[in-house]
DNA sequence: GTCTATAATTCGATAGAC
DNA sequence: GTCTATCGAATTATAGAC
């Protein structure tokens, strides 16, 4: 345990593993758990459908894996209190937009009972953490993060999946411009207002 | 065709159909559309699983029947303008606990085309339908009724799919007012405020 | 490490007796 | 109208040759 104290094998064949991540999220992102399948998988990343399986045991150990993700909140404390809900929308539209990951995870969430389980880790972890350092009210935080979080994902909802024409064709600038002061209150404001 | 024009058959074992629907709602707001199998619906509703082929066609079909929904708007021009948002999320909320075809056809709606296009129809028909009263411009009525689409189906999703505990455990009312403003400002506001 | 072959299920759908 | 029997296809997962 001196310099090099990797867990089995030092590097192998690492790139196959990338690939058959990066398939596995594209396939779980357009068809959902189910109808994604460990054949098409192996197909898109050009290996045999046996190598999934010697890699990450079983289609559930695949979905894990691929559905590993960091919403990558930034320091909520640094920003100022005014300008939250802007910062928060424009953070998740960019990070959809560069990450199918969290398609994957939002569209296996719904049929998927362990997909769900991450989901709500995810956004009760992370979201809360980052909006619990404003008011020590525990119950009301966690309101205010679950609220945030309906916004958020019924944005990604109809935005992604659904694919509503107009949430699909509304510019992102605009879609901030209209949803921050929706979060804005969710963090700040109160119920009656 | 006189006085009796029925279309096929007057009455026969319409009781069947009936609890065949019943089930199949119930398995697709469960499971979703994958998941839910023929032979499961069948079984819950007590019948051969031949049954609901005979009568609906297909898996399809039996969807395609168990899935038809109306979202029994009120009429929103007897509303006092100020009170839509609180008039809308209440009515919705009801609707929600009252019949679970629309929690089938939001789990449906993210792995399956149709469902998700009936989807889309249904909000961008009947919801648009309903606002297009306020406002001639209707680009920007179809903007107002996806971003009132984005926090309703974002409010289903967190509360009846992924059941995020907050918005579990938040009584309907307080989650009323606190979505209210946010439905107001979306029919009514700017973009900036 | 990689691939072939196949086991073991499960599902949607069909055919046909009664 | 109702049920039994089954087909054909597709899936995950495993065993084992090379």
């Amino acid at each position: 345990m001196t310099a090099s104290a990797q867990p089995t094998h030092p590097r192998r064949s690492d790139a196959t593993r990338a690939a058959i991540l990066r398939a596995a999220r594209e396939r779980f992102a357009a068809d959902g758990y189910e109808r994604a399948t460990i054949r098409a998988i192996a197909a898109d990343a050009q290996i045999d459908p046996s190598m999934v399986m010697r890699y990450y045991g079983s289609k559930e150990g695949l979905f894990a894996a691929a559905a590993e993700f960091d919403l990558r909140l930034p320091d909520l404390s640094a920003v100022p209190p005014a300008r939250l809900g802007e910062v928060l929308v424009r953070h998740f539209l960019a990070r959809w937009d560069g990450d199918e990951t969290l398609v994957a995870l939002l569209r296996a969430a719904s049929t998927n009972p362990g997909a769900a389980e991450r989901m709500r880790g995810i956004f009760a972890d992370q979201l809360t953490a980052a909006v619990t350092a404003f008011g020590s009210d525990s119950a009301l935080t966690a309101r205010r993060a679950g609220l945030v979080a309906s916004q958020l994902l019924g944005l990604a909802f109809t935005r992604y999946i659904v694919r509503l024409p107009p949430m699909v064709d509304t510019p992102p600038e605009e879609l901030v411009s209209w949803i921050a002061p929706t979060l804005q209150r969710y963090l700040t404001g109160l119920p009656e207002s």
